[in-house]
DNA sequence: TCTGGGGTCCTACTCCTT
DNA sequence: TCTGAAGGAGTAGGACCC
């Protein structure tokens, strides 16, 4: 084990709430709720005032709603998280080459590759250092934990929550650790957590007690070495710089299950295509083509096929998933589909008779398709509840997913607003989501608090700014339009009149 | 109104090849 | 030619993380 408490993991607090509220000063001190808004979405985060409620990540939003009437529901903005973190990054990076980011808001450094930090005390003045440096750059708080493991570093970070900073002095790693739930251990979740309380076993100490063999028996080989090590507080995983991704997947949660075939089968062609987009933009072909179906009664199953060699071409994905989809029984109704790729290379070798094959069988199926077209309502009528667009029923609840700002699409453009038959269409209304930033001719930018009955409320406030007022607007105002975030630390936005 | 989305890793099993 | 063992690839499911 290292001698010196030199990694470093930080763990920005309550992330994607803190962004919305530096970004909205009327929202800072109050219940912040970010995430899904449909009506199966989830909490991503919960500012502190929130959680205060009860109101924590992973809860139905409907429940946060019951728990915390009054909070303040927003849609997750990726783009502009992702901006703030490319700030965070950017700190940890001027401290050594050796960042592994974890996600939007965690990372793990290597303080010592970095020159920047050889002992404690040294190490706890470049974390204090660091807190500073973020909040200036990003009016934002991150926790710090520094130790001389990353697992030890990433418990020292929690503990430190929030807005703090705790160091693990070497030494006394397994006195610290012993009297913490087994819970807090990476790798341990509700699972593998009950298993171990039915066997008598709550705390770290108990774990390191049991012994590696008791380990092995209860959760396997990998895991119970793992744990066990774990425990004892040793951990020798370097901190990886670069890390090649694996795989990329879509998936959408559906409003309403969809019991439909053809319906099903148009979502998995669109499913394709979006995954194919992702893949290409990752600089990426892959082999493998997994479909994912949740049923009504939330059992998930997966169904893949490995193709001869990497493709990103979307005919090819798109009949791997259709092929796959044969295969799978949707009686009952369907509450999620994706579509994934793994097995991922960086050129494509394309599979010639998968591609010929796909393109007859495309060739094919438009045939059939228009046949069916011709033979009258026969299959639009099977669509049933689904098939209307005007209710919306079926759309993916995907508010939660990337590109944030899915919600202010028009009913047209939504995924999953069903297919509509030749006739022209009345103009979409526009819709405005809620904690989205709109910019109006006269009074500048703001964001949507809300919108409902033809009116969308719009608050006019940025980031520096005191706490601005509200006002409501028809949602078809030709004064008001989307706009992009505005940064958080900063200049006023010189839009404003 | 129960339960998102995008990932990684591990395990178990079958099938095929050597 | 048949049989069995070993190992790899493919497939499916599950736990976990943020």
């Amino acid at each position: 084990m290292r001698a010196a408490p030199t990694i470093l993991h930080l763990d920005m607090d309550a992330f994607y709430a803190s962004v919305e509220q530096a970004s909205k000063p009327s929202l800072r001190g109050k219940a912040v709720i970010v995430g899904g808004l449909g009506p199966r979405g989830v909490v991503a985060t919960a500012s502190y005032e929130a959680r205060r409620f009860g109101v924590h990540s992973a809860m139905p939003t409907a429940q946060a709603r019951r728990l915390c009437p009054n909070g303040a529901y927003l849609i997750p903005r990726f783009r502009l998280y992702q901006a703030v973190s490319e700030v965070v990054m950017g700190l940890l990076r001027e401290l050594s080459p050796l960042v592994e980011p974890l996600s939007l808001d965690e990372a793990f450094v290597d303080l010592e590759a970095g020159g920047t930090a050889f002992d404690s005390e040294s190490a706890r003045e470049t974390g204090e250092r660091l807190r500073a440096d973020i909040r200036a750059a990003t009016g934002l708080s991150g926790s710090v934990g520094l130790a001389g493991s990353k697992m030890l570093a990433k418990v020292a970070s929690e503990e430190a929550k929030p807005a703090g900073l705790l160091l693990i002095e070497p030494g006394t790693e397994r006195e610290l650790l012993a009297p913490m739930s087994v819970r807090t251990l990476p790798g341990v979740g509700p699972v593998t957590g009950e298993h171990l309380r039915r066997a008598g076993i709550t705390t770290v100490g108990e774990l390191a007690e049991a012994g590696e063999d008791e380990l092995v028996r209860m959760v396997g080989r990998s895991h119970g070495v793992g744990l066990y090590r774990m425990a004892l507080g040793l951990d020798d995983r370097p901190v990886v710089a670069e890390r090649d991704a694996k795989s990329v997947s879509v998936e959408d949660t559906f409003d309403v299950d969809l019991h439909d075939r053809v319906r099903i089968r148009t979502e998995v062609q669109r499913l394709a295509d979006r995954c194919v987009q992702r893949l290409r933009g990752s600089g990426h072909s892959g082999r493998t083509i997994v479909l994912k179906v949740r049923r009504y009664d939330f059992s998930t199953l997966t169904r893949s096929e490995t193709l001869r060699g990497p493709t990103d071409d979307p005919a090819v994905v798109r009949e791997a998933a259709a092929r796959l989809l044969e295969a799978v029984d949707t009686t009952g109704g369907v509450r999620l589909l994706g579509v994934g790729v793994t097995g991922l290379a960086d050129y494509t070798q394309e599979d010639l008779f998968a591609q010929s094959m796909a393109a007859e069988e495309a060739a094919a199926a438009e045939a059939a398709a228009g046949a069916a077209e011709a033979a009258g309502e026969g299959a639009a009528g099977a669509v049933g509840q689904e098939g209307g667009a005007a209710t919306g029923a079926g759309a993916p609840s995907g508010s939660a997913g990337p590109g944030g700002l899915e919600g202010l699409r028009g009913p047209a453009e939504a995924p999953g607003a069903g297919g509509s038959a030749g006739e022209p269409e009345p103009a979409p209304e526009r819709r405005w989501a809620a904690g989205s930033d709109v910019l109006h001719a006269v009074h500048g930018p703001g964001w949507v608090q809300g919108s409902g009955v033809g009116r969308v409320t719009v608050r006019f406030e940025q980031p520096g700014s005191p706490p601005g007022r509200v006002r409501t607007f028809r949602v078809d105002d030709p004064e008001l339009e989307p706009s992009d975030p505005l940064p958080l630390v900063g200049q006023e936005d010189p839009r404003r009149p």
